[in-house]
DNA sequence: CGTGAATCTTAACATCGCTCAGATTGGTGT
DNA sequence: ACACCAATCTGAGCGATGTTAAGATTCACG
């Protein structure tokens, strides 16, 4: 309003204050229902001093998908047993998740964490739908511990524990990955419905009990299975190998 | 152009004629990069002459996804073995489906509707992408053979065969969704990848296999599980009994 | 205190979803 | 044949959006 506020520099913590103002918005009005200049304006900015900082608004989209991908990631390890590795400080957020101990059997771990997937895409919806939908994100960005990885650590704890054959574990994430995901964007999406968070909890134990069960009985012949790749985890080795965009053919 | 151009009165059609110009923008640009305006143009008609057969343009895109729905259904159907019940003619479409074999194993049907499922999500991503993402469809269309009643019936079929006990019958249906469901959706927003269609449908055989294995171990005590809804079935079951939409929660 | 880079603003453009008042069309009854 | 009516579409326009360009403001540092 007036001219010379100076209140309307938020020097390098612009940034942030979009990405804050653009998921709460997201939690107000879901996926679609908000704009570039609203979020400007919460922040007390104009909307013109956004595209200082995002190339667009799909940039920030896509800047809020890596941010809330990365704390799903570290809400699984939370729930697998031990702390987030990048732990910052707690947060102190509401600490009422009921996957408070620090499971020694592999396989609560397992149902511990595709509990805490689902049981977050259905608090948050149009979050997980928008962090789902955001296409690939940023090549130069990776997410802090990605549901990937965690699901990866977790089988691989399995098969060290004798719960999983060897046999069995190649691409075995990408198994318990797909049933996890698809329960919670069947919920996420309203295409599926359960009465109350307790319901949530059981169905998402049975998904996982279920594929879990289904990859220790893979003993048969079934040569080798097809190896599927995380947009995430090739991203990273591109950029490992040197990352001259030359290819590049993820993001379209 | 021309101001007594009488080819612009496409009685009764427009409306189909905007669903199929949306849906080939769709392929073209993705779920979001086009406008209603731009569909009416291809059809040849000025903007406001979609509002007479669509309340907005969320409308256009609800309706879109049901008729895309539907055809996905129809495709699981025919995968399985029989014929789409209310088959139109065979559309002349390539008939390039290798799940031409009305197969009578039940298990292998199963696995057929499920390799159709995410087979489909991977030719037409933003198609489906759309679909899923479309929310609660409306209240008063129903979907013709939907995705949820196929696998249902497939299901009951694998009882009826004795593959699967009826204590794990009620809700399977959800758990193969969730799975069929989560490597479609992981595929078509791009969050994985896979080398070429074999082996997505050797993936997808994984999935369902895994899943199917799992449920049929269920013999354990494990008591009752929760009552999951499709919102299809109950929005069906809304309307049977009346549906004056005192409560109508759904489409929210 | 002044200079330059970082940061934000003002103004504007093209497009979008949507509405409203009116024109055009095709059929129906007489 | 004509007049009328409902269905259908057009045209102009409103407010808002994403995005850009050019200018103002602020801060850190000499």
């Amino acid at each position: 309003m007036a001219k010379g506020n100076h209140r309307n520099y938020h020097h390098g913590e612009l940034r942030d204050a979009l990405l804050d103002a653009a998921e709460t918005l997201v939690h107000e009005r879901g996926v679609e229902g908000w704009s570039l200049r609203e979020a400007s304006a919460r922040v007390g900015v104009s909307p013109s001093a956004a595209y200082h900082h995002f190339a667009s608004r799909d940039a920030l989209v896509r800047a809020l998908s890596e941010r809330v991908l990365a704390r799903l990631g570290e809400r699984m390890s939370a729930a697998a047993g031990h702390e987030p590795e990048r732990g910052s400080e707690p947060d102190s957020e509401s600490d009422s998740e009921p996957d408070a101990e620090p499971d020694s059997d592999p396989q609560e771990r397992l149902v511990a964490v595709g509990r805490s997937y689902v049981r977050w895409a259905l608090e948050e919806p149009a979050v997980a739908r928008l962090a789902f939908g955001a296409g690939a994100t940023d090549p130069d960005t990776s997410i802090s511990p990605h549901p990937h990885d965690v699901l990866d650590a977790e089988l691989d704890r399995l098969v060290d524990a004798g719960c999983l054959g060897v046999s069995a574990r190649p691409g075995a994430e990408f198994v318990v990955w797909a049933a996890v995901h698809g329960l919670a964007t069947l919920l996420a999406d309203g295409l599926v419905s359960l009465d109350g968070p307790q319901a949530v909890d059981r169905e998402a134990e049975r998904v996982v009990r279920a594929v879990l069960g289904g990859l220790t009985q893979e003993t048969a012949v079934s040569p080798t299975w097809p190896t599927a790749r995380s947009a995430h985890t090739e991203r990273l080795a591109e950029r490992r190998a040197g990352g001259s965009s030359a290819r590049g053919g993820i993001g379209r």
